[in-house]
DNA sequence: GGCGTTTCGTATACCGTTATACGTCAATCA
DNA sequence: TGATTGACGTATAACGGTATACGAAACGCC
């Protein structure tokens, strides 16, 4: 094997399998076969041959690899990369998918449906065994479609009926309907609702499910639902949140679909002197490190990222394994009550 | 091309460039041709080819196309994924990678050297064109040998005589020196800095480079520099600050190496009823978003993350258009003075 | 009209693996 | 002893592209 020129003028001599195979003086397959533990291999054989790739430090070629076989990497997108809720259950991925074996490649999908399928295309075009999908934006039709073509599990964005994936999610409905639960029972009557103001064809993102939450417990309790929407995360809405707190009807209590708007919120309020809770009680959703901090102390509902994502992770490898069955798991979230409550 | 049973039982017909070929009844070479704007290709040949990509939904295999050609995939490795600073360095290298059609896929190396090395390897392996390392762990020696074998950039680590990678850095040294000047002038004379515990062989890293721009300044302002250690971020840390608040010789000023130890910091502070600014300065590092909510308000060296990325990308791209002489940028940080300095 | 030159397409040898088909040789069995 | 059976290796056709060598028209020039 020669080297060759690399772009940028740089010689390389690349080991491949055919160097080992002459140096271990055996045959391409015979090294392939100790590669991939197959059947037929003397102890002897294996020992020279584990003996050359040592010496000469090779490494075999992934690209080739996944021409034909398993690559044993996994994609893992993510919506976008300043969330504070991702990193816990990226953490619970990587926890399972690491004692099985298997490396991770990240995909960050700036929020954008068109960005994300982009990534998801080239996961699949870079051979990954499977996937996973962390609060994608993308429809449940277009994500079927690329179900088909490679073992995918979906994690914050509910398809329960989805038959060629899986989906991991907090109980979106049920988190809403327990903060509503607690304002009321701190005395509150006149509860807002920040909700995000996502397009159509995103009814099974996580905001709408949380807004549905709210209107039922709202109803239930006997009160009118008032869902105020603000601008998605990744857009400036600084105004928005002023006017929210600047209104003349200003609300006695507002739950916000993520810390994302709480946080800034809270902070707006301080600054407009707005006492907190005794002017405005606040509550969040996803207990990111940042509301624990004591000087924010936000109330928030903690969904457990580290547990979806190894939940994830395992169904993603039984669905690699052979599974068929779409498996749908729902997790009951937990209100951590803290002073802005 | 027929289709092949896949691990799960699902039938796959993929599409590939013979298929598009027998399509348009041209040969597999002028489809090629097509795909890479090659010479010798009529008007006529290119709008049947692309008239067949289009119909069939044709995406050409990256793992085959990296066999011999670019991948025009850049990989990114980032420390860990909870750093509230990267997310602004990876904003600034994507608009920059985007413009020139190069796809992204991160790496995250958990702060620990060998899953950094780790991550190098299956991007190399998987043929990506380039890498750029942020707040890489791994010592320069080992850099080198793998920037031998791919271009390279490094942001965050210190490595200014490297021949075979260029940095991207923020003057650390010159951040430092700012902080401590800026806190005599509030009048501060006992001022201490909370540096990470790094290891041997780290001192390329950000946090030994402040540590010696503050001792640098110290001296010349004729005080006696008093650096405390703290195990780095991704280890729990809250007895160690603590311990810092509670000592009886207690410093008036504290700069912290990074606002992931700063913003704690503040928040013990608080909780323990030591007034700041009053009864303790203090001043972080990255000017993490956490640090500019009113509520933390939370004095910080700005790096300019965004603009880091943007250079990061640039310099690599220029590397992979074959320049071979190494480039090393020092941009210089800004302080931001809030309600705790 | 004869003779280079372009221009446009085709044929095909790689790239670095995997996995199947097949050959060889020694041990086992009837 | 001849046939059968494993165990162990080798040879080689994929896999899906790239890029080079080369052939065949069409064109320009004297």
């Amino acid at each position: 094997m020669k080297g060759w020129q690399m772009a940028d003028g740089r010689e390389e001599v690349r080991v491949t399998i055919r160097t080992v195979a002459a140096d271990a003086g055996v045959s391409v397959a015979a090294v392939s076969k100790v590669l991939r533990n197959a059947y037929g291999v003397s102890d002897s054989l294996r020992g020279r041959v584990e003996a050359s790739i040592e010496k000469l430090g090779y490494r075999p070629s992934v690209a080739a690899r996944g021409m034909r076989g398993q690559t044993f990497t996994l994609g893992v997108l993510l919506v976008e990369i300043a969330n504070p809720f991702l990193p816990s259950v990226y953490h619970g991925i990587e926890s399972i998918t690491d004692a099985a074996g298997y490396k991770i490649m990240v995909g960050i999908g700036a929020a954008r449906a068109g960005r994300e399928a982009q990534l998801i295309e080239q996961m699949i075009d870079n051979r990954m065994d499977g996937l996973i999908l962390v609060a994608s934006q993308i429809s449940g039709e277009t994500l079927d479609r690329y179900a088909r073509q490679i073992p995918t599990v979906v994690v914050g964005h509910h398809e329960p009926t989805a038959q060629s994936f899986d989906t991991i999610n907090s109980d979106d409905f049920e988190g809403a309907r327990m903060v509503v639960r607690a304002l009321c029972e701190a005395g509150h009557r006149d509860i807002a609702m920040l909700a995000m103001d996502h397009g159509p064809d995103h009814s099974a993102d996580v905001s709408p499910q949380r807004e549905s939450g709210y209107r039922s417990a709202m109803t239930a309790a006997g009160l009118v639902p008032r869902v105020i929407r603000v601008p998605p995360s990744n857009l400036p809405r600084e105004a928005e949140l002023r006017a929210v707190l600047t209104a003349p009807d200003r609300p006695r209590a507002v739950f916000c679909w993520s810390d994302l708007d709480a946080v800034p919120l809270l902070n707006l309020a301080h600054q407009l002197g707005i006492r907190v809770p005794h002017d405005l009680a606040i509550v969040g959703y996803d207990n990111s490190p940042v509301a624990a901090l004591p000087l924010i102390s936000l109330a928030s509902v903690d969904q457990d990222g580290a547990r979806m994502g190894k939940m994830a992770a395992q169904a993603l490898l039984s669905r690699i394994g052979g599974r068929t069955v779409p498996e749908h798991r729902l997790i009951t979230p937990r209100l951590v009550p803290r002073a802005s409550l």
